[in-house]
DNA sequence: GAATCCTATTTCACTAGATGAAAGCCCACC
DNA sequence: GGTGGGCTTTCATCTAGTGAAATAGGATTC
């Protein structure tokens, strides 16, 4: 990697990474994001989507072919495979997320019974929040849909909770309200989920601008602030009973 | 694995793959598989599970690392990140299983409470099955827990519906029935889902052998079959613009 | 039916970049 | 203070990944 070898005196600049990693496994990981987040994807998509030469991105793709990441479709496109089903799925079992989805199950289908509005999961990634979890709204105009779905940290009140500082003894998570950071009608409630150490995660209440507010605001957030701490308490508390 | 020897001489055996796969790809897959389906590992284990030295594991995780697919937890060991839940969750979302999927959950609920059993969706990967989605049974002894887990085609019942030939017009779909493949006292009972072209993936109802006997038995294959096909209507049938 | 255009696939010479043995480090435990 | 186990870094070696270009395989147009 550019080498550039400064034969005189200082250094040009501070080489950002000496840290040699994978180039193709960098690639081959991006170009299975690309199928994967676009569903349904020719080569000549793949390679210009990833910004390398088409056969190199076709070794990749074959590659992932025959150990089943990815499958090709009645003809020629590529697609998710059963493989990555497995993992997907497993990732969902093990891991940290699983104790905090689990932790957090019961209490979304209680919050978005009580607050009749549709409550979300979300947890960081690097300067976005990934929604992972939601129980919609009982009522008919709700929010829906945004699950897997990810969005900027600035401006945004998962973004607020999500950068929260640990909570100190004694303190009740802090509630961050957000009209119209995404999208102009959507108000969102969001809480820190803590575990012990800090931040893991956050719990939104997302709904119709219209009417989350007034008494109705009120009430989900001190909803949602009861159920973060309960959730909180789940995670610290040691043993897990329910699975 | 296990490269041939550069050989002295003569090359003996046919070179069975000339074609040239990218290795350090399908090793950084290889580790992340490692790494999710144990949901926790340290270095060295990771190394050894996939076979490579721990040098070269480490240059792969931590490119995992810094893409977001892996995080380390509390202290040195890795596990799944929220990259690689976003694409987990992308992939329930687009591709072909979302169809299936799409289309199955409704019978699968009705499914379970007419037959009081678990009711599962298998896919093929390769010479194994893997189960994708399930609703469980609403009685206290129930079967659970198999979603992500992969077993065998060979001796299954879920093999069999998944080898089943393409349905010939006016047939239903053939039902498999077997007891004690994978543990003991399960009996399965399993029929292909068709898309029109062929197999596309399976619709199994799992129970504890004593209970499925006898006339539960017959109703529970005669509503799986019926759910088959209502499924497989609804694969078929609509003519999905959205692309 | 030929011409045109587009995408997928194969080839091949080159060297960037992946590799792993060994040495160094850090911590926990004795 | 010592010892062992796992993590990290270094570095010389050469594999194996790379991409330009040529080829094949459709589809669509004229």
């Amino acid at each position: 990697m550019t080498a550039a070898r400064t034969s005189t005196t200082a250094a040009t600049a501070d080489q950002a990474a000496p840290l040699h990693k994978s180039r193709s496994a960098e690639r081959a990981l991006t170009l299975l994001d690309a199928v994967i987040t676009q569903g349904s994807i020719g080569l000549s998509d793949a390679a210009a989507e990833v910004g390398i030469p088409t056969s190199t991105a076709l070794r990749h793709l074959r590659a992932l072919l025959d150990s089943g990441h990815l499958v090709r479709d009645d003809l020629g496109r590529y697609s998710v495979g059963p493989t990555f089903l497995r993992l997907a799925l497993a990732a969902f079992r093990a891991g940290p997320y699983a104790r905090l989805l689990a932790a957090a199950q019961p209490h979304l289908q209680h919050l978005a019974t009580v607050t009749e509005e549709s409550v979300y999961v979300a947890v960081r990634d690097g300067v976005n929040a990934v929604y992972i979890a939601t129980v919609e709204s009982p009522r008919a105009i709700r929010h829906v849909g945004w699950v897997g779905r990810s969005v900027p940290l600035d401006g945004t009140a998962v973004g607020a909770a999500l950068r929260a500082a640990p909570l100190a003894p004694g303190r009740r998570p802090e509630l961050n309200v957000n009209t119209g950071a995404i999208e102009s009608d959507v108000t969102a409630l969001t809480v820190p989920l803590y575990d012990g150490d800090g931040v893991i995660g956050a719990l939104s209440i997302l709904g119709p601008a219209d009417r989350l507010a007034g008494k109705r605001l009120d009430r989900a957030g001190a909803a949602l602030i009861e159920a973060a701490e309960l959730i909180a308490g789940a995670m610290t508390a040691p043993v897990e009973a329910a699975r």
